[in-house]
DNA sequence: CGTACATCCTCTAGTGACTAGAGGAGCAAG
DNA sequence: CTTGCTCCTCTAGTCACTAGAGGATGTACG
């Protein structure tokens, strides 16, 4: 049936990019692939799965370290899911955190943006904002990034 | 007047650490600052003034060779505004766009937490979410990073 | 004046999640 | 057979810092 996947194919179907696909087996994320007699990686639907799985998170914006707990849980069905649910509730709280602190942010750069006489230096607000703390309606503890 | 201001208090004093400002100096987005006789750093009001320009920048998001262009027109006046404007324009349209893909986001996680049903994995919409990605309304071509 | 401690110095290496490139081998089609 | 694609390993680079080693200097107190 399956005779292995070609790490090119593999890498079409699940999104992924070849040279990601290996730097997932070199930190452990995906296991290494039996090897063709011409040493190259030969995959199956399992890793395919689990790549789509990884990409998916990814994009969700979780970490290699959350997917790593993800996945093993996954591994084990008949474990309680309290695990996952904690991960996906923590990601979720920080989504939040972030949409927050973006919108405050765009309302910032559409004052600057507005503001702009689009004449000199001078009497940017763009440069004027940025230059005056004080003048900003922003404040940011800290933006986290995705 | 002003007699040189060390390191330490012009961190305090622009909200930028101790080590970051050394980065800052070894990249060559602040200027390397004459130093006391034994061999300390010594600021001044114009430096803490660049600090705190781009503190704020970092804060709004923007890239370090985006604030060095910010810097460089900010020190010719007379110049016209359009390439600041460009900037902030180009970064709040980057904004509005990680906005709505993090609001995306927010529902799938919603989704998937709420539709948690607290028991096995086996159950777990969590884990079941990410592992099909054809349940998922969440498509993102690609969730660029603050 | 001594001593404790904070602050400063330089330098190297590590972070996360890849991405790029060198240099070479295998493989399939024409 | 040769062209051109995919694959292999390995090293180094990206971004914006952060951490730590190991040592010098400056300051406050007794």
């Amino acid at each position: 049936m399956s005779q292995g996947i070609t790490i090119g194919n593999v890498s079409q179907a699940s999104g992924v990019k070849v040279p990601t696909i290996r730097y997932y087996e070199q930190i452990g994320l995906l296991p290494s692939p039996p090897r063709t007699e011409g040493n190259r990686r030969s995959y199956d639907e399992r890793d395919l799965e689990r790549l789509t799985f990884i990409r998916h998170s990814r994009e969700l914006g979780f970490e290699i370290d959350e997917i790593r707990t993800l996945l093993s849980l996954q591994d084990r069905p008949d474990v309680s899911c309290e695990d996952a649910d904690a991960i996906a509730s923590r990601h979720l709280a920080d989504v939040k955190q972030k949409i927050a602190s973006l919108t405050a942010l765009q309302h910032e750069l559409e004052r600057m943006v507005e503001g702009c006489s689009h004449g000199r230096v001078e009497d940017c607000k763009v440069i004027d904002i940025l230059a005056d703390h004080g003048k900003c309606r922003f404040h940011a503890d800290h933006v986290p990034h995705l």
